[in-house]
RNA sequence: GCGGUAGUGGUGAAGUGGUUAACACAUCGGAUUGUGGUUCCGACACGCGUGGGUUCGAUUCCCACCUACCGCCCCA
């Protein structure tokens, strides 16, 4: 064991990558149905354009980037998500501009990297798969994002979902409500833990998520950010929640929900499911909302958008606890057995037939005995075995041979390479 | 970055300061010279995460490091 895979990565095997394929078809799949188009952007970007983004929360930017120097001395750091990249794209490449039809709707999927501790679900490089619509303020908008990432979970058989939204209203709201929090929290400062005394100047809306005990009491009794929504703060929410009503998506409001960022507005969601693997009661698996300054703080136009993002492992994780039937997709169709070296040769041929009418077809390839090959054909789960010796050579024949029940028949050879479908249903049931 | 637990073959694992590191599964070979999923027999650890130390001798004791898992920070 000379070499191993950096800290907090992994190897997708086969027998696994079969699972991550099957997730990655159903997003596309389904973001197809709501016109979401696929945007692949590079898996590293200027250091800036995460820095930026991510609003100066010196945690973030300084401790759990991967960051680097390139050889032109370029600060280079690898996308620790998906939004930020996407949004330089969209700016960069003018997708704002007019000749780009409003909403714009994207989705993306692949490796993103945080450097942390790694965890089980919780890897240095992880997979995400998100979407992000740029051009409407409409909460319809907000809403279709949601009820996507409903749809998709419950097409992969999570259903026991919570949906909680919550909404951080427009920037009066939160210079308002951030103002209410700290006059709340500060007569409690000796009273917090330490963690949240740091918190309270830096970023006082995430000591309302702080796992602390001592800060839940005093997190009880903080006012509501519901109460110091604007109007236009309170119409897009009321206009959110009456449409999850209208489409039957049941959720909670959760006031006390936050983002890190700073440049997510309005409507903010998180989707949790119920899984023992992913630790004690819901977890999240799905976040996202709104961000309509973020466009702007890259350089661009004034344009809102929303999406959201999720984990890959983590969704993962979350099927196989809940014993999803993936489909079976690496069955074989034929094992071909050839039983000297002319045969051998023959079944290759024939081999290549097989796979020319598009049937997964395979032979031994270790010149081994009869027996083991076989055993081969029962060991890969092969619907069929065709076996070639030197009778059938001289005769220009194949024995074929059903594995589920036994029966076998032997015919012309250029009934398997012409048409094996046919042999198929005219000689099994 | 901080704290805790662990590290033996392809896999699951037992075990000991000292000549051959259990057992099981898997794999390969044979019984059965052309038919599988059962059975029987046989083979299968460059040696016990890496490096150093203690010792006459270490896989077994000590130290460091690496990695995995759990918790904290963080969670875009």
């Amino acid at each position: 064991m000379r070499y191993q895979r950096p800290k907090g990565t992994a190897d997708i095997l086969p027998g696994t990558s079969e699972k991550w394929q099957f997730v990655e078809e159903t997003a596309r799949k389904l973001f197809a149905a709501y016109r979401y188009q696929e945007i692949r952007t590079p898996m590293f970007e200027s250091f800036d354009v995460f820095s930026r983004t991510s609003g100066e929360t010196s945690d973030i930017v300084t401790k759990e980037m991967y960051d680097f120097h390139d050889k032109g001395d370029r600060h280079i750091t690898l996308r620790p998500e998906g939004t930020a990249g996407v949004v330089r794209a969209f700016v960069e490449n003018k997708l704002y501009g007019p000749d780009t039809p409003k909403p714009v709707k994207m989705y993306y999927m692949g490796p993103m990297f945080r450097y942390e501790r790694p965890q089980s679900g919780r890897q240095r490089q992880f997979h995400q798969i998100g979407v992000e619509a740029f051009g409407s303020e409409s909460p319809e908008l907000d809403v279709e994002v949601m009820s996507m990432a409903v749809n998709y979970l419950q097409n992969l058989g999570i259903d026991d979902l919570r949906v909680a939204i919550n909404t951080l209203g427009d920037k009066q709201t939160r210079a308002d409500y951030r103002q209410a929090l700290i006059d709340y929290l500060e007569p409690h400062f000796e009273e917090l833990s330490d963690d949240s005394k740091e918190r309270l100047h830096k970023n006082p809306l995430r000591v309302l998520d702080s796992k602390a005990p001592e800060d839940q009491l005093i997190v009880d009794g903080a006012p509501s950010i519901l109460d110091y929504l604007t109007d236009d703060a309170q119409k897009h929410f009321d206009k959110v929640t009456r449409l999850l009503d209208d489409l039957g998506i049941k959720y909670d409001v959760d006031h006390t929900m936050v983002r890190g960022l700073d440049y997510y507005n309005h409507t903010i969601f998180e989707i949790m499911a119920n899984a023992k693997e992913l630790g004690e009661g819901y977890t999240t698996i799905c976040a996202g909302g709104r961000y309509d300054g973020l466009v702007e703080e890259l350089g661009g136009p004034q344009m809102p958008g929303v999406g959201f993002g999720l984990g890959v492992e983590r969704l993962l994780l979350l099927m196989d606890s809940k014993d999803f039937q993936f489909p079976d997709t690496f069955g074989l169709d034929a094992y071909v057995v050839g039983i000297s070296d002319d045969a051998s040769v023959e079944a290759l041929k024939v081999v290549q037939a097989l796979r020319k009418q598009d049937f997964k077809a395979d032979k031994d390839y270790l010149a081994r005995k009869p027996k083991a090959q076989f055993k081969s054909a029962d060991k890969l789960d092969a619907k069929f075995t065709l076996t070639l010796g030197d009778k059938e050579l001289e005769s220009n024949t194949i024995h074929v041979k059903n594995m589920a029940d036994g029966n076998e028949v032997t015919v012309d050879i250029n009934e398997v390479k012409d048409n094996f479908a046919e042999l198929i249903s005219k000689n099994f049931k």
